[in-house]
DNA sequence: GGTTCCCGCCATCCG
DNA sequence: CGGATGGCGGGAACC
């Protein structure tokens, strides 16, 4: 009963300056994946993330399970994950591209069987320490179909897994990666939604009932959280529908580069080829370009949650903001510095400015990483950007050059 | 005043 | 049983 807002509960440490952008789910998720992307992680503890993140660990269930049903993290047992990386996501894409197309064509409109696993459940028998592998939302995932849900009540179980997060963003996942080949009448046009139309195509549609938009209600909300992790991912973006000017979410997929690639990491060898193979083919090209402000919220607040990381967290706020320019051009994890596209044509820019932002990427990156974590954490964005920017840097000529000085500074 | 979504209660699962 | 997991919706920040 009464759950009093936090904010009143132990005042004592409280000054008052909440704002919800400090701690919205991305911003943790960028912070997740800034942790452990790296070459020498390969096994993720949810309490230690939760520590280090200084976030409690319902939060950190929330990520994971999301970046679970991409392939970016693969539960290995209880409290544990394995790290897969960014190079899990194409296969996990295509195989949920597969299952979502079988899904159409063995539907025709109505309930479809759900909970009949396929491959993924081979996991639980082809190695011994899979022993105790639950199949979990993400492998289940394949069950549950686009027009679904509004089947017959199952077990308890199912029931359970149905609505679960994992699922339902995968269900989320599939609704994109089916616009261009579903049947005759597309799940919908062009290749945004929004959340309220996914709600609505996730639930099976169907006649509303006020059950019915209570569920779909629900199910926005957490679909803003799902959305909230994709974007971050760098997997979508947000966006209007055209004519509604409704905000709605646009897929943007693998479009983006993992890292600077040189052998790295990555657990799984098919699924890093493909994704170098995506990410380096064709299309660096039409990230979106925003211009971040370079200016810090002076708002912080500590909480209960932020002390132990405290600075932690403020550091990353700072690098997040810097590299991933405000949503747009942020292409999974801080790999790109702000400001810059590939091509230099169709940029939304007021001004060539960019030089100006290598300085001020440069002079707000000097500050207060002052504890190992962090300086670990700035050494990995500087080489992941030092790289990057030496392969742009060859690749295209047409790219304004950082000055000498301002990568020495950053160095 | 609608949209977005954090927060944490508490049902369930699981060892 | 107790700890881990995660659904769920109230209600506040945000726009």
């Amino acid at each position: 009963m009464a759950s009093l807002p936090s904010p009143f509960l132990e005042s004592g440490c409280r000054h008052h300056t909440y704002s919800r952008k400090q701690k919205s789910l991305g911003l943790l998720c960028s912070n997740f994946v800034s942790l452990y992307d790296r070459d020498d992680v390969e096994s993720v503890g949810l309490d230690d993330a939760a520590r280090r993140l200084g976030v409690e660990r319902r939060r950190i269930y929330d990520i994971v399970n999301v970046l679970e049903s991409v392939g970016v993290l693969a539960r290995k047992a209880k409290n544990r994950y394995s790290w897969i990386g960014f190079s899990g996501i194409p296969k996990a894409l295509d195989e949920l591209k597969e299952e979502a197309l079988k899904e159409i064509s063995g539907t025709d409109g109505q309930c479809v069987k759900v909970l009949e696993d396929e491959d993924e459940g081979k996991l639980s028998d082809q190695n011994g320490n899979f022993g105790d592998y639950k199949p979990s939302p993400a492998a289940i995932g394949a069950a549950s179909s686009l027009c679904t849900v509004a089947c017959k009540a199952r077990s308890v179980t199912d029931n359970r897994r149905e609505k679960s997060l994992g699922l339902l963003t995968q269900n989320f996942v599939k609704l994109f990666l089916t616009t261009d080949v579903s049947p005759p009448p597309p799940l919908f046009h062009a290749d945004t939604v929004s959340l309220d139309e996914a709600a609505r195509l996730l639930l099976g549609d169907g006649h509303d009932s006020s059950q019915m938009r209570n569920n779909n209600a629900a199910k926005v909300r957490r679909l803003y959280d799902i959305a909230n992790v994709l974007s971050s991912m760098n997997l979508i973006e947000k966006t209007q529908q055209l004519e509604t000017r409704k905000p709605a979410f646009r897929w943007l997929g693998t479009k983006g580069k993992p890292k600077a690639d040189t052998g790295v990491t990555v657990a799984i060898p098919p699924a890093t080829k493909q994704w170098n193979k995506r990410a380096f083919g064709n299309d660096i090209t039409n990230v979106d370009h925003k211009r971040s402000k370079l200016n810090n919220p002076v708002d912080k607040k500590p909480s209960k949650a932020c002390l132990r990381s405290d600075d932690l967290k403020e550091c990353n706020l700072t690098a997040q903001k810097q590299l991933q320019s405000s949503k747009g051009s942020y292409v999974f994890g801080p790999f790109r510095p702000a400001g810059v596209t590939k091509r230099n044509g169709d940029v939304e820019e007021k001004g060539g400015n960019k030089v100006q932002d290598w300085e001020s990427l440069a002079s707000s990156f000097r500050p207060q990483y002052h504890n190992q974590a962090l300086s670990e954490l700035f050494v990995h964005y500087v080489e992941a950007w030092k790289s990057w920017y030496v392969e742009v840097a060859q690749g295209s000529s047409n790219f304004q050059q950082p000055r000498k000085s301002v990568i020495n500074q950053l160095l």
